[in-house]
RNA sequence: GCGAUAGUAGUUCAAUAGGUAGAACAUAACCUUGCCAAGGUUAAGGUCACGGGUUCGAUUCCCGUCUUUCGCUCCA
């Protein structure tokens, strides 16, 4: 199973460089862990999904608003946030191996090492006990009664060595970085997450685009978080970017909304045509420490379900913390009501390397035609990063003539190619690799019945069109306004 | 971070039992052809991941580092 799976992300791998898709950052130097850059044909898809969910999310309503915020923050940004306080992980460095562990790890290595020890057998139920016990200790970070609590340990087990261990180490998750370079103490982070951009500006939003409850503002832009383990292609990467949303509303209707978003969020994501399968929700266990109640909006990769989406009711929490520590007024003032509150908010934060990960991954496909490969991807015209390809058939005569003036005439409308190098059939499978859904081709009939064939890509059949119709044949085929049939608040 | 796995041309992979490396496909140019990766000629490409050690000599042996994939874990 594993060797099935190590194959086909290679695959994935391969073909996003070879295609100019994703490329490890810093390659000609190894590159650096878990940092990738995105290619010619990826930042054009990684546009189009941003589009996407931009015009999904703001341009077809008239109740969310955009912004872009800046990645670095008056430091204080963090203390209200709880991101200083409670952003971190927890390590320890074990004097027996000289080895950094995560505490549970070091709980295992040791549970492991009293196993193996020749005359100490524990059994399962004693091991599960000590684990518990461990655990409940861990998350309540008493980190004294820790020591005590393995000193007992040490002394039954006789394990004076693999136990010696440093106190335990809080590494916080933020980059920190130098604000102004001739004071050394004003220092701030690159933003673990957008959404603080969002909550400091709610006021500003909020009076100049004169935004009435239910609201919402959504941002699409980097953040940076430091983490320890950090894996699998462009799925956990230290600099991401995500599509997030804060939508403010009256408390008491939380549920309300947290239901609609989950809605509305998936049907998003199935306008994508992945198929429906191929999703999950999943509600939280482990909340955030900002987190009231959240769900998740899960992918099937491979064979197991991973985080694309997190739905969460963030409550008061922010604005809250906000107004105690900027001493500004952010109360949201309702007329009707007479009343001033902190509105509740419900938060969409979808990884945008995630989403285009999991289009990627379940685009590519691989048929055998005359015991040949033909590898393509299947993308949603509105994600291809090409929409059409001209071929001319024969570098000769009128043929280009004609080819010409179709590229000058649709170049304008939408983002296409020309190509004239190499046979035709090598030209269609360049364009399948990165998922063009139509090809058009001109030859000899073209010049004299004023056609041309247009190939798809999904099924390889081609139909002769009037040159004349392009223009509706291509206006008809990417109305966008098809997939949004339903009606969006 | 820990455990396992791997690192040779753009990609997939060979070879060298220590004597500085080849193929296929891809790329570039030209010729020929013209509807699904056609044929021919030619070219470009690798300090064999990086650093150190042993050796007359290291891509090969030893040590360290970096990086990949999988698992643990966490999240978007």
């Amino acid at each position: 199973m594993t060797n099935y799976k190590k194959k086909n992300i290679d695959i994935i791998i391969n073909h996003a460089k070879v295609y100019g898709f994703i490329f490890k950052s810093s390659e000609i130097y190894n590159g650096i862990k878990s940092i990738y850059d995105y290619g010619p044909n990826g930042i054009e898809m990684k546009n189009n999904i941003k589009n996407f969910w931009w015009d999904y999310m703001v341009k077809y309503r008239d109740n969310i608003v955009g912004v872009d915020t800046s990645i670095l923050m008056n430091n204080k940004v963090w203390d209200a946030s709880g991101h200083k306080k409670n952003f971190y992980e927890y390590f320890i460095i074990n004097y027996y191996n000289k080895k950094i562990y995560i505490l549970e790890e070091l709980l295992n290595f040791i549970l492991y090492k009293i196993n193996n020890k020749n005359n100490i057998k524990i059994n399962n139920i004693k091991i599960n006990n000590i684990k518990i016990k461990f655990l409940k200790l861990f998350k309540k970070k008493k980190i004294k009664k820790l020591n005590i609590f393995f000193k007992k340990k040490i002394i039954k087990y006789n394990l004076s060595k693999i136990l010696k261990w440093d106190k335990i180490k809080k590494i916080n998750l933020m980059f920190k970085t130098k604000i102004n370079s001739f004071k050394k103490k004003e220092y701030t982070y690159l933003r673990p997450e957008t959404a603080q951009g969002i909550f400091v500006n709610f006021k500003n939003i909020k009076n100049s685009n004169r935004m009435k409850i239910p609201f919402g503002i959504a941002q699409i832009g980097k953040s940076f978080r430091n983490e320890i383990i950090s894996k699998q292609f462009i799925f956990r990467i230290k600099e991401f970017e995500q599509m997030e949303m804060q939508f403010f509303i009256f408390p008491g209707e939380e549920k309300k909304w947290y239901k609609y978003w989950i809605k509305s969020r998936l049907e998003w994501h199935y306008f994508l045509n992945l198929g429906k399968n191929k999703y999950r929700i999943k509600d939280h266990k482990n909340l955030s420490h900002y987190t009231t109640f959240a769900t998740d909006i899960e992918f099937k990769f491979f064979d197991s379900f991973k985080e694309l989406e997190g739905i969460h009711f963030r409550k008061d929490f922010d604005l809250k913390n906000h107004q105690k520590l900027s001493k500004k007024n952010l109360k949201y003032f309702d007329i009707k009501s007479n009343k001033k509150f902190f509105p509740y908010v419900i938060e969409t934060s979808l990884g945008l390397d995630r989403i285009f990960y999991s289009i990627f991954y379940s685009s590519i496909k691989i048929q055998k035609i005359n015991n040949k490969k033909r590898i393509y991807l299947k993308l949603p015209f509105f994600i291809s990063p090409i929409k059409i390809a001209i071929l001319p058939l024969i570098k000769k005569g009128k043929i280009i003539n004609i080819s010409k003036k179709i590229f000058n005439n649709l170049k304008y409308k939408y983002y296409i190619v020309y190509d004239d190098k190499d046979s035709i059939g090598k030209r269609y499978r360049r364009q399948d690799a990165i998922g063009t859904p139509y090809c058009i081709t001109i030859d000899n009939k073209s010049v004299i019945n004023k056609t041309v064939t247009i190939r798809n890509r999904d099924t390889m059949k081609q139909i002769n069109y009037k040159i004349k119709n392009i223009n509706k044949y291509f206006k008809k085929n990417f109305d966008i306004s098809n997939f949004f049939k339903k009606k969006i608040i």
